[in-house]
DNA sequence: TATAAAAAAGCAACATTGTTGCAAAATTTA
DNA sequence: TAAATTTTGCAACAATGTTGCTTTTTTATA
C-alpha cells in the first residue's frame, strides 16, 4: 500500500513528502469521506492545519480526491477511484450521508441520472446527494 | 407584498420584526438564492450579524426557506415555493449554480429523479445541484 | 390603549475555520 | 552531493460561526 501511495503522488507529479503520504493514506484506508476537521484530527498535532488546507487543495486539483457538497459547511472529500485526470473528474456517482453515524459515503455503483435541464442551461456537472439512513444503521 | 411578507410570518406564528421581514423581502424580490454573507451586505449595517444567523436558522426550521448544499463552504438558502410545513420540506427541485454569474437558482420544474439505492440504504432526502452556464450567461 | 409577559435583537466575548507571506526544512534534480 | 525547487511550519490575520446576557421590541391581555 505504502508503495501504491507513493506512486499515486508521483504520477501525479507531486513530491512525496509524510503529510501527503499520511493523507492520502487516510483516505485509502476509510470507507467514508472526510471533511478537513476530522483529517486535522486524525493527523494529530503532528501536522500544520495550514498543510492540511494545501494538500487537500492540490489533491483536489489534481483529481486524487473530489469533493462532496454539503449543507452544513463541512464540505467533505474522498478518493477517486475513477482515474481522474488534472482538473476533469469524472466521478459519476452519487453520494450518501448518514444522518445517524454522519457518515459520507460514495455510491460507487449508482450513477448520476441524466437530467433535463431547461431551455439555456447547460450543466457541466451534476452532484446527487441522498441523505438518510445507511446500510450499517439500519 | 408588504402585506405578503407580514402574512408570511405570522401563519409560522413568528414575531413580525423589523429584521424578519427585510430578510424575507430579500428572498422574494431575487430570483437567485442567498447566502449567508450575500445576506450580511445586502442587510448593511443595520442589523446585527448573529440576528441573522438566527433569523436564517428560523426559517429554515419553519420551512419558510430551504438551504442548497455547495461544494464551497458557502450553505445557500432559497425561499420555498411550495408550502412547506415545519419541520418537513417538500422541495423536490433541483438547484442550478452558474460558474460564470455565480448565482444559484431553483430550477422550480425540474424534479428531482428517482434513484434507485443499493439494498440497506434509505435515503430520506435527494439533493441535485448542477453546475454549468446559466440562461442569461449562455 | 396601557401594561405585563414573551420573544427577539444587540452586544460583547469568544471559538472555529480559512488565508497569506515568508523563512526554514525537506525533496527532487542534475 | 550540491543546487534548485518544492513543501512545510509559523505567525499574523481575516472571516465565519456561537453563546450568554441585557436591552429593546413585539405580542397578548386586562
Amino acid at each position: 500500500m505504502k508503495r501504491n501511495i507513493q506512486e499515486i503522488l508521483k504520477s501525479n507529479r507531486l513530491s512525496v513528502t509524510a503529510g501527503r503520504e499520511k493523507i492520502l493514506r487516510l483516505f485509502l484506508e476509510q470507507s467514508g469521506a472526510l471533511a478537513h476537521g476530522d483529517i486535522e484530527k486524525k493527523m494529530g498535532s503532528n501536522f500544520d492545519r495550514v498543510t492540511i488546507y494545501r494538500t487537500l487543495q492540490v489533491f483536489t486539483e489534481k483529481g486524487i480526491i473530489h469533493t462532496i457538497p454539503s449543507a452544513d459547511n463541512a464540505v467533505r472529500y474522498a478518493f477517486c477511484k475513477d482515474n481522474c485526470e488534472e482538473g476533469h473528474h469524472h466521478d459519476h456517482h452519487i453520494h450518501f450521508m448518514c444522518s445517524r453515524c454522519k457518515k459520507t459515503y460514495c455510491l460507487d455503483d449508482v450513477v448520476t441520472p441524466d437530467i433535463r435541464l431547461p431551455k439555456g442551461y447547460n450543466a457541466a456537472q451534476i452532484e446527487v446527494v441522498a441523505t438518510g439512513i445507511c446500510k450499517n444503521c439500519s
